[in-house]
DNA sequence: CTCGTATATCGACAGACGTCAATATTCTTG
DNA sequence: CAAGAATATTGACGTCTGTCGATATACGAG
């Protein structure tokens, strides 16, 4: 898998061609992305936080999204592995709840490791504080 | 505020259970978030914005990444169609930006839409003015 | 301990996705 | 107009993903 630069480095003559963010990082960024590219898992994002105490377990989610219970667990295992919930179990309910700086990090990880940050300055002129985003 | 209903609120009998954002919404959402969801694709907006004029075009992004130039460009056209692309064409030569409030928009729509903001209020109080997030 | 409930895991299957080779399209140049 | 170059589109193929039914696991009640 050549993919982006990075090489060892070591080398003696490390291509000068723009090194971009390491594979890994790209890698990473782009499966917690990956984790809320499904309606469902948004929907259940938005039910977990509209839920008392921000939290909600398995059987007040299964029946509003219309899926069967093994598929909602199915994604709330793929959100939580992707950083984004936390599972409390209380008795034989399973609870989950948002992780506070998950998302927004997620955001700001992307600007800055891709150079996305200094873009945004530049056209934060045209369009400042308008959305604080998130 | 809840949020996320949204219903048609003309209706005498708004079912009361807790609906959530609109599918149509998620959905959308979601898509977005799917577009970044690919390693490649989140290489591809690394090269464009350290590009010249934060911008590029396929033949300088088919090496670093090392992929075919059709598999390219449908991961730009998969950028574009999501809104984070933009593509002029100079020539025979078509230069891919970044749309600039793309990012943001998609993290604080998800945010507003889900009710999510809130959430981050109360956990700004911890981790306040760390990362302004994009 | 046994039973019932809530949740997680497993196996299977249709559909979507990423990738490439081949081809079509568009544009510059002679 | 013809030739060549850059890019987009098409078709095919293997893999991944979302979904379900069936089953396993964990826990409270009796």
């Amino acid at each position: 898998m050549s993919t982006l630069i990075h090489e060892s480095a070591a080398e003696c003559c490390t291509t000068p061609t723009s090194s971009t963010l390491d594979p890994e990082r790209a890698a990473d960024l782009a499966a917690r992305f990956k984790a809320l590219g499904d309606p469902n898992r948004i929907a259940l994002l938005s039910l977990i936080a509209a839920g008392e105490n921000a939290e909600a377990c398995v059987c007040d989610m299964t029946e509003p999204l219309g899926l069967g219970q093994p598929t909602v667990s199915h994604h709330l295992r793929i959100l939580t592995d992707a950083g984004f919930l936390t599972r409390e179990k209380r008795g034989t309910w399973a609870y989950y709840s948002i992780v506070p700086g998950a998302l927004e990090s997620l955001c700001s990880e992307l600007c800055a490791d891709s150079g996305l940050g200094s873009m945004l300055q530049a056209s934060r002129t045209v369009k400042d504080a308008q959305e604080p985003c998130c």
